[in-house]
Parts: C-alpha cells; sequence; structure tokens
DNA sequence: CCAGCTTCATAACACAATGCTATATTGCAC
DNA sequence: GTGCAATATAGCATTGTGTTATGAAGCTGG
C-alpha cells in the first residue's frame, strides 16, 4: 500500500492540531480539502484513522502510527526549505576562487577567512592560476571565480570582468634595506642585491624582466626561487634581497612582517586586479554574496591605500 | 519555499540510483514523468540540482542535501506502508474483549497469551462484565467481543453471536473430595457442605441457586464469596466447599489445580459459550484474527474435552 | 573522430487529484 | 429540543501526474 507523503502530512496536522479545521488553517488549507483527503486516506487504508462521530476528534491507534509518519514528512519538508532559503540567500554553498598566487596568499585569503566568520557554512575551493588556465577553469565551468590582474583590452569577450584595484606591482624589501629610505632608487643601485625571482611563468616575473630592462639592468642574479609568499616573504625579510610584488600585498603585508616597497615605479602595462566570470546570471547565491564581499573588502582597502599615500606624501 | 515531498522522493531515488531512468524504475515510474518533475523542482527552487551537462548524472551539493530529505520522507513513506500492512494483516491493533469473569480468567486469558506468542503487537484491553454490560458496550462501541453464555434465542438481534462451546456449567469440589469418587451424588449429600457463591450478580449465581433448588436443597450454607477465579480456586483446593463452575474452566484448571466437577446434572437452560460481537464488517483486522484465533482454540478445547469423556466412559 | 548506444528532454494528451466556495449534516452543550 | 461549532458533501476550475512517441545530447569503442 503506497500511501501519498502528503496525506500523512496532512494526517500529522490533524493529529497535531486536534481538528480538521485547526489542521487545515495549520497548513493553510481549506477545511474541505483537508476533510476530503482525510476520507480519501481512510477510504484508501480500509481502516478509520479516527474514532468516528468523536469530538473532539481523536486518532486510531493506526491514526496515530501514521501520524507520526507524517511528522516526520512535515520535518523533512521544513527542513528542506530551509536548505533551499539559506542556499537561495547564499548562506550555503560552493565557491570555487582562484587567482595568482601570491595574490591569493597575501590579500585574497583574509578576506576568505573574514567572510567566513559571516557565512561559516559556505565552503570555499581556493586554488591557483594564472589567467590562460583560469580563463580555462571558467570557461568549461570548475571554477566561479578568478582574481587576477588583467588589461582592460585584453579581457574575453564571453567572461565578465569587474576591476577591484590597481594593478601596480612593486620592488620589494626589507624595511630596513639600505635602500628603502631613498627616496629615488637608480637602477645601479638595485644592481648589487640579488633578486629572489616569482613563478617563472606567472605576471610577475615578466614584470621583474621587464622593469629590470626598463631600468637598463640586462643582467641580475636570482639567489631564491620557487617559494610561495610566505617563504618569499621570510626570505625577503631576513636578506638584502629584492622581488617583485603587487602593491596591495606589501600593503597588506606591512603590519604582520617587515618589508616595504621602494619609491620606483616600475613601468608594466595598464593592468587592474579584478574579478573575471563568466555569465552572472548563472552564478550561485552564495558566489554572488562572496563576490559582492569581495568587492566591498577592496572597496574599502583602496581607500586605506589612498590614505596611506596621502599620509606618505604628509610625512 | 514550500516542497511538494514526493519531489524529494524522486530527487532521492535519482541521486541514489545514479541516474534518472534508473531511478525512475526503483520508483516504479516512467522516465519522463520523474524528468519532468526533476525540471519542476529545479524550476521552482530556482537553482541546478545536478551538475548540468554530466553523465553520470552527479547531484549538486544542494541536490544532495535535499536528496537526504528525500530519503527521509522514502523511510517514512515506507514505514507507514509497514504499518498498514501489519494493521490490515491483523499483526498490530487493539482488541478489547470482555466476558464474564470465570471463564476469562479461567479459559480466555490463556489463550490471549497463547495468540499474543504470535502477535506480540496486538494489544488485548480485558474486561470483566455480564450480559447486559457487555451488551451495551458493544453497542457503544467501547468493546470488540464479548466472550459469554447466551440462550440462543436471547441474542439481540442488531449482534452476531458465534457459539463456541456448549454452556455447561457444573458443580465443582477438591479432587480428593468424598463426594469425587461417587458416580451419583444424592442432593441430601450436597447438602452437608458448604457453598462458595459466585458474585451475586453472576448467571453462575443463578445457576447455583436454580441448580439446588431443582435438587431439592432449599437451603444452603455460603462460606465464601467475592473472590475471583484464583481466590475460589485456592478456597476450593484446600476446603470440601462445593461451587458452580464452568466445565470448561474445570476442565481448563484440571493440570494445574486439584479440583474436579461432581457427576451431576444440574438443570440449567440450553446456555452456549460464544462470541458476542457487533456488525463483523467493522471489525478491524487484529479483532478478525484474534477472533479467529479463539474459535480455533475452542474447536481443538471441544475436541479434547469430547476425548476425555469417552476416555471417562471407558475407565 | 564518427557511429551507435544509452540517457535525458520535450511534446501532446488523458485523467486523477487538489483547491476553492457554498451548503448540508452532525455531534455536543445548554 | 435549539443553537453553535465542527465536519462532510457538492460542484467546478485548475494543476499535476502519468502515459507514449519522439527528439537531442553525452558517452564509448573502433
Amino acid at each position: 500500500m503506497k500511501l501519498d507523503p502528503r496525506h500523512l502530512e496532512i494526517l500529522a496536522a490533524i493529529v497535531d492540531h486536534a481538528g480538521l479545521t485547526e489542521g487545515a488553517e495549520a497548513l493553510g488549507k481549506s477545511q474541505p480539502s483537508v476533510s476530503r483527503t482525510l476520507s480519501q486516506l481512510e477510504a484508501r487504508i480500509g481502516a478509520p484513522l479516527f474514532q468516528p462521530g468523536r469530538r473532539p476528534l481523536q486518532p486510531t491507534e493506526l491514526g496515530r502510527a501514521l501520524a507520526d509518519q507524517g511528522r516526520a514528512v512535515l520535518k523533512a519538508g521544513q527542513t528542506s526549505s530551509d536548505i533551499v532559503a539559506r542556499y537561495l540567500t547564499g548562506h550555503t554553498g560552493l565557491v570555487r576562487v582562484g587567482g595568482t598566487p601570491f595574490f591569493m596568499d597575501g590579500v585574497i585569503s583574509g578576506m576568505i577567512a573574514l567572510f567566513q566568520q559571516q557565512m561559516s557554512d559556505v565552503r570555499v575551493d581556493q586554488s591557483y592560476g594564472y589567467a590562460a588556465e583560469l580563463i580555462e577553469k571558467l570557461r568549461n565551468g570548475t571554477l566561479d571565480l578568478a582574481i587576477l590582474p588583467l588589461q582592460q583590452n585584453s579581457v574575453p569577450k564571453d567572461l565578465a570582468f569587474q576591476p577591484i584595484l590597481a594593478g601596480l606591482n612593486v620592488i620589494a624589501c626589507r624595511r630596513d634595506h639600505p635602500l628603502a629610505r631613498k627616496k629615488f632608487v637608480t637602477p645601479g643601485e638595485m644592481g648589487q642585491y640579488s633578486w629572489i625571482a616569482p613563478p617563472a611563468d606567472s605576471p610577475l616575473y615578466k614584470d621583474l624582466r621587464r622593469a629590470l630592462k626598463n631600468l637598463g639592468a640586462e643582467e641580475f642574479r636570482i639567489s631564491f626561487s620557487g617559494g610561495s609568499l610566505a617563504s618569499v616573504i621570510e626570505v625577503l625579510s631576513e636578506s638584502d634581497s629584492l622581488t617583485v610584488l603587487p602593491y596591495s600585498v606589501v600593503f597588506m603585508m606591512r603590519d604582520r612582517s617587515a618589508i616595504t616597497a621602494l619609491s620606483l615605479e616600475i613601468g608594466h602595462p595598464e593592468r587592474e586586479q579584478g574579478l573575471l566570470m563568466a555569465n552572472e546570471r548563472d552564478q550561485t547565491p552564495a558566489v554572488r554574496r562572496f563576490r559582492s564581499f569581495v568587492v566591498s573588502q577592496f572597496d574599502s582597502l583602496s581607500r586605506r591605500i589612498a590614505k596611506q599615500q596621502t599620509d606618505r606624501l604628509w610625512r
């Protein structure tokens, strides 16, 4: 005997509210509707679910047992609704975010931590990669959001790009570095220090080469390479090495580690750090919420950076 | 967002069987049916429940979570079916059975115990009473089955009576009683013994009075009254008292206690022990099953009694 | 990389079930 | 009994389910 779970729900409501009318009210249905459903149910089962001709309505032993099951159905339905509601408001779900390693480690991961203080049920899958791979992953749907520096004119037409920060890279060194205090640094001065090389396929590495070329330094010595941000910062702050880092990374690290940026513009293309994503319409609510969170974080970060710049000018 | 529990069931089936076709099969539905239901569900929620364009079908995190709930619904439905099935086959339910005290205690309760060895989930509510009360209870629906001695012509027309045993009452005494061995007992012989009186409103008491009157003994001495069967048997077997009991009670007690019946017919109306009940059509399956069990038990009991009678003749 | 297979989606339609309002019936209390 | 409140029934519009037939799409093996 296959029973309709909705009928069990209705039975449970009737039993729990001790009456057809009140049960119907609780379910948001009309009294005749639940009355008929109850009749049908009893007819199908072939046994009364309530003591006949007794008011207030009192369930049969069988009715009580089935109402228990109906209660389970009701509960499942309720938690289903909750699950969906949490999902639709972005309080639940999965965000797959990828980006350039140093930026992710230096800037984004902190924001993720902050985000998850509010949205503890949103799972974040972080991955690392550069433009080509990230774009590929966005296209085949294995990534929701890419965070990377991009030139405005090189944004793929099938993807949306939302700038969040000027993509400024700088030369970084330890705070006590001999060059750190100089208002102007010449290429010659840099020549005597060794370099920490970012991964060879990274934009940073290209920027490093280009910068040195622009500054006239054809040759440069590499003392360390292949490390992730933590290693690079460590080596950087314990040696006189130099390296290229996004300015925002240096900025975020300024309190936690003893590094700083040289007062030296390195010429690189006009890029912007930004969020690259597929069609915004099929983003999950969690992704949207995460995205807007990140955007607002960068908004405040930009202001903090701007404020610090003016402070430095005044200094 | 209110979701149809049936949709959750279907979702669970699809997830569990890793496929729409197999899920449909498991549910006993056509593939297009579940396909459309799934589409509807996704449309209403506004989010995909399965990774789009991936085969084998793989659920979204959301889909998985909702499938869990669907599984709960499925389980509730299954146990509901079980509950109904057990009820319909009479393996579950309530049997309210009432009858004359001595017969219930001496004969029926043992059968109830036997019945419940097979039907452990059938609850039996036993009560005591005589014809008038039992009939009243049957009529107002607070009793399913009455077990009592009745003359065929005094069966209420609105009730059904099923005879199960000859309603023979006898005079009982302890097995070592001086009168026990006599083939023929005279009223005079009985006059010297005191009597244990059944409840004053019981048929047995009427029979006792009538019997003694028929036998010519106008006066009789009552030494004990008001006890239930256990007390009566106790007093009976420890004294020379006599009493009136249904023969079947004496028969059932013959191994457990040292009592027996006098070889003496006491004239009483032609009654039969039997089952009195309201319309058989609205009996619950458990009642029917209990009834048929009792009937079969009495069938075998009748045979055992008959056999013992012939044995006694041969002896 | 294409043929062929399997799986899923769509279409069209019959029919059962749900929902409603209006109204009759019934149980209970005074 | 009368009146009140609760439940049942009737009639009708709408939705949903189920079916078969058929089209589209992903996977697999040569």
